[in-house]
DNA sequence: CCGCAACGTTTCAATGTTAAAATACCCTCA
DNA sequence: TGAGGGTATTTTAACATTGAAACGTTGCGG
């Protein structure tokens, strides 16, 4: 049994790359959520929360598009946000199957407060690389994401 | 309400590499559990199989660090593994309070099959990049990942 | 019009995740 | 020696996550 894996360079390049994104992502972003955790808010609450406040009311499945997750995980983020008063549910009159979610104005007024505390600790996080770093990361990022 | 966020620059650029930092990590991560699922392998329960197979055997805080998962998630990934036979636990002789976990016979049958694999298969996604972008990624997320 | 496929949502079971409390163990020092 | 502090693991409760199955609704083609 080898103690540590050795592969070709190409293997041990990829790797490397793809293990260093993994535990930026984590990190970064494991560091950021700790100060919604202190509002109560879970990473997906805040990010449902989020796209409501600055798109406006939504239906299930877009708000799943949206943040990147399955249906049936946000029937249950949705119902705890309910739960707290910070959105609504309303079933479509038109199409019945669709049901509207909307924040309400408990919370918006949490977010108004939360959301730029939020930022500027994204902010803070993110200045350990230069403007121009910042700008490069986005562009190899965006290669990497969502178009399968 | 506005429609869309607008901050200032710096929150602009830090904001927009942030996202796009998530994105690729998670299509990224996402793609390559895929095919460990197909073997009914977790993420977490490969990671742990991964680092007790080219590692050797560790203690259930050893493992936590490895993976950057708390204690009491272990507990769990690593009982089911046991229940696949994956992995064996041993209570420590010296010092009674450490647990330390092995892989079995059969855990390495599996890996030596599907490490390879799983490994062609993150090259494959790398490789959107050209090696030089994957070397300065990994140099940019380096910065991001993990020195509080 | 009717049957049926497609679609949006919910439910369910299994696993993961964390934080905090509980448990078990080791070691030191008075 | 035995009380207490520190450490490793487990347990617990609450929430997250996925995939699959179930349910209600809609719309289309025969």
């Amino acid at each position: 049994m080898p103690r540590h894996f050795h592969g070709t360079p190409r293997q041990e390049r990829a790797l490397s790359a793809y293990v260093k994104l993994l535990r930026a992502s984590e990190t970064v972003h494991s560091e950021a959520t700790r100060t919604l955790a202190g509002e109560g808010l879970s990473a997906s609450q805040f990010a449902v929360l989020e796209a409501l406040y600055h798109v406006g009311p939504m239906c299930l499945s877009e708000l799943a598009h949206k943040i990147l997750k399955t249906s049936g995980n946000l029937t249950m983020v949705v119902s705890n946000l309910e739960k707290g008063g910070l959105v609504t549910r309303q079933q479509s009159a038109e199409d019945r199957r669709f049901v509207s979610v909307a924040i309400t104005e408990r919370g918006r007024k949490l977010m108004a407060r939360v959301f730029p505390v939020h930022l500027e600790r994204i902010v803070e996080l993110m200045n350990r690389l230069s403007p121009a770093q910042q700008d490069e990361l986005g562009r190899l990022c965006r290669k990497l994401g969502r178009n399968l």
